[in-house]
DNA sequence: CGACCAATTGATCATACTCAACATCGGTGG
DNA sequence: CCACCGATGTTGAGTATGATCAATTGGTCG
């Protein structure tokens, strides 16, 4: 008798099954890059099978606004490049923004059937784009992935606290720090620990994440640097001496 | 034949029922005062029973501390009377409050197994307190909790988003205003909606959830008194012309 | 009634904002 | 390829909002 290996999908390997489904590998959620970052992660093989027939790739250019504040809520989103900046405007035009995503991040799991925030591009974003309607009646059969998601909303609660902790509590120059060292954090966890940090976002987007004018932002960034603890590179920062940083920004 | 009556519990009606299994009815889960304020809406009638076993009725005593941030998550809390704060600390002593709770919110649903904020109450309060794991477990066979638990979850972060925008970008008039105003919308869901607002929370309170120092929520309180947008009374305010506190908080 | 803490008000100060000038970057077309 | 233009970023001067420091009033509870 022969002998059959038993899997999770049907034939013998992932490959040849994904061979008779779709012509490009690489769009494949199998392949997805940002898939053991994202909620995906909590998707069994057999799951990622469908939701590839349900997920749709899209590429939204810099400065694009992907959906605003109110608007009833049609697509969820996986991020796979790029940074999303989300937030919201007062009627007068002050903006906050709320937070920047990137790389791995869920973006529209409001169950509230509207858009709570506003969110556009910063710069190219390449995203995993799903109707939400069918992403819901998905989930509703996979406790896992919506247990997942219940952790993942958590997490971005901690996050809001943390900035609002910053908003309310910390100076200027607290702010600046403690923004730079939640980027290197970020970095970490994503795996390129760099010293020089990436900031495709401009002074205005740094200014309505923390609370601050662009003026300030500047005048902040040059003390940092005329104290050599950063260096300014074209979009983004050199870290010279992120332990001069870490008692600036220390939480 | 007799007809037989078929019901979710067992015997004729839920009060025989219940005549069986505890002595006092007032503190049981199905006529909890907060129930149908709270994520226990979800439950069905059913569930309440085996709740109750699962739940102990707490008094905190106003100013107690009910958990800090960073200790190991135990419990799980409904609110059914009185005023929560919740906190976070900075290493130097600065505070940011997060958000203050009351009757018929829940406290401690971070799925982490550490709190994430400090806690202490007020004023009196009266909670209904679950050991965590067994709330776990409890909702891990129920996936209409976790649903409702999870929207809940993401109302808290739109609360937390208008918070942000309120901390980073409002003036100390705009951030009082509308303090006073959604306290006004929360009472006016729950039932109550009276002119007079309750505050049993000290100044130095406000002041932390606000981002703003003892002094200037006086000072700002007392121009609103002058112009006879409010009068301040022991423990509260009356809102004299709710029209232009609006025009002032409006988001 | 008096002691203590919270709340209020005043005077002064500092941080971050506003307004303004100038520099730099990136893209476009001559 | 370089000159030009608009957008973005930087720096400076002066100001205002809210913080700090200090004194006083009021409320609560033994």
């Amino acid at each position: 008798m022969v002998q059959v290996r038993v899997a999770a999908y049907p034939v013998n390997g992932i490959d040849e099954f994904l061979a008779g489904t779709r012509s490009d590998p690489a769009s494949h959620c199998v392949n997805c890059s940002a898939r053991h970052l994202s909620v995906c992660s909590a998707l069994k093989p057999e799951d990622l099978l469908y939701t590839h027939q349900l997920s749709e790739t899209v590429r939204i250019p810099a400065g694009e606004t992907v959906f605003i504040a109110g608007e009833p809520a049609r697509s969820v989103y996986t991020i796979k490049s790029g940074t999303l900046r989300l937030y919201r405007i007062l009627p007068d035009g002050r903006r906050q923004i709320v937070g920047f995503i990137g790389a791995g991040d869920f973006l529209g799991l409001a169950l509230a059937g509207r858009y709570s925030y506003s969110a556009d591009a910063v710069d190219e974003v390449c995203a995993c784009r799903i109707d939400r309607g069918l992403y819901m009646s998905f989930m509703s059969k996979r406790p896992h992935l919506l247990r997942r998601l219940h952790e993942v909303a958590n997490q971005e609660l901690i996050l809001a606290h943390d900035h609002m902790v910053l908003l309310g509590r910390r100076s200027a120059e607290e702010k600046v720090a403690a923004f730079l060292l939640s980027l290197r954090e970020r970095m970490r966890r994503l795996g390129t620990s760099m010293v020089t940090l990436a900031l495709p976002m401009s002074r205005a987007d740094l200014a309505d994440y923390l609370g601050l004018t662009i003026e300030t932002v500047c005048r902040v960034v040059s003390k940092l640097a005329r104290q050599k603890i950063l260096l300014v590179v074209p979009h983004g920062v050199r870290l010279l001496d992120p332990r001069r940083l870490e008692e600036i920004g220390a939480s």
